[in-house]
DNA sequence: TGTACATCAGTGAACGCGCGTTCACTGATGTAC
DNA sequence: TGTACATCAGTGAACGCGCGTTCACTGATGTAC
């Protein structure tokens, strides 16, 4: 018994064919209506509408409302995690930690700016009656991934941070999953710079897009960049300088 | 003519005290009803539902669901912002700027905590097909009043945030607005360290309650606590030591 | 290459439910004299 | 203190709309021989 619908590899029928487009024209016209409603109000309904189907039809390609939102949860993630990815494969010297980073930061703020709704989806508000289901989990690890990667490209190249306030016991103890992540494990000083970094970033990201700087900051990209300068200053990552 | 609904003063009649009170009932209600089905999803007939009236008579009280869903936030920001005036106050020893800030995170922290989902209707996604009117300025502006009181008085003070990057040209011009909010104005400072700060309080805030240190960091509190020491020690307000 | 059968995509009606808002109306509360 | 009128709170029906999901069905595509 093989199955048809893994889409990793080319759909050969033309029944496939059909298939493979349909799903992608219903996860777009979904992803559109993020924009306009939000995902707690997406309906299923709607999309249908908007292609030019009956209702019924859209539930021979995701089997639930749910299922549809998880398959946007899921693209949303990847989608930020190759742009993430692409920008720091893209930076050519590779020791270059402090490129590396800035390249990630940016990636992300890019992505967030151009498709603020979907960023809102992964980092916003959790659906009220929705739970993420363990296939989000992967994609999401993404981003992480990659920044986890270089703060400890640069520990292991010996940058120190600057220096921290010691841990607490209790957060030392807090932290040993994010510690484990990597081999050899996370240092405290570089646990300690790489998180403060972690919440900054997204922090500010989503003060900027869910309006909270507006009446405050007049150049969100001014702000971004000396924001980004800051932290890589803070976590070590400028050789020589 | 006078108006009988600002509700400043104590109601005198039997009608103005019934107003008053189903007043409350309804934003009660209507808070209750965030915690399972979000803002989107804030329903007029469900809140009469709930108070056993018909949903005709909410009209009587607020004009419309956005009235509604408005003064949901302006009530939220007005918590958070006496909650946060009240912890900021209740430190005696005015001077003592690294404990006034502390406190200041703390009490966001943990109304945060005890309200996830009034939080995340203030800074979570915006919600769609809303636009927040002017109402919701003022009280919008006490959490970040408070916080800007307390660098204000550090940069009075003469104490010395740890020195950020110099700021760019257009960053510099960028803040114009945050600058002039005291007087007088934010050096440039001041100004990196502290909204690098306000970033990553909030960014910690959101990160923790929205679900994505879940699988990083166990102990949340100790978490918080160790951030926020860091930032105080960032923003220089720790006095000797 | 041709036929017979199985699989699948898409339809349209239906179930049972929800929503915001308006409106004419009743009955209680408040006020002016 | 008592009466007449105005104001207000709350009702219940209605308008016009939306939703997720199921189901029996048709017609096209795919497959085994």
């Amino acid at each position: 018994m093989r199955h048809a619908g893994t889409m990793t590899s080319a759909p050969r029928t033309a029944r496939a064919i059909a298939r493979a487009e349909l799903t992608r024209a219903i996860l777009d016209a979904a992803s559109r209506q993020l924009v306009e409603i939000g995902p707690a109000a997406l309906s299923v309904r709607a999309v249908a509408r908007e292609l030019g189907m009956a209702s019924s039809a859209v539930y021979r390609y995701f089997p639930s409302r749910d299922a549809l939102l998880t398959a946007l949860l899921v693209e949303a993630y990847d989608e930020l995690g190759t742009a993430v990815e692409g920008a720091d494969a893209a930076v050519t010297d590779r020791g270059d930690l402090a490129a590396r980073w800035r390249a990630v930061c940016h990636a992300i703020h890019d992505w967030a700016r151009a498709q603020p709704h979907r960023y809102a989806l992964l980092y916003g508000s959790p659906v009220p009656g929705y739970a993420a289901p363990d296939d989000t989990v992967t994609p999401a690890t993404r981003v992480t991934g990659a920044i986890l990667a270089i703060l400890h490209e640069a520990q292991t190249a010996g940058l120190d941070p600057v220096p921290p306030l010691p841990l607490s016991s209790a957060e030392r103890a807090g932290l040993a999953p994010v510690r484990g992540f990597v081999d050899p494990p996370f240092d405290d000083d570089t646990l300690a710079r790489g998180l403060l970094a972690w919440s900054a970033l997204f922090g500010t990201i989503s003060l900027e897009l869910f309006g909270h700087m507006h009446r405050g900051v007049l150049d969100y990209d001014a702000h971004f960049a000396q924001v980004v300068d800051q932290l890589t200053a803070d976590l070590g990552l400028i050789t020589d300088g």
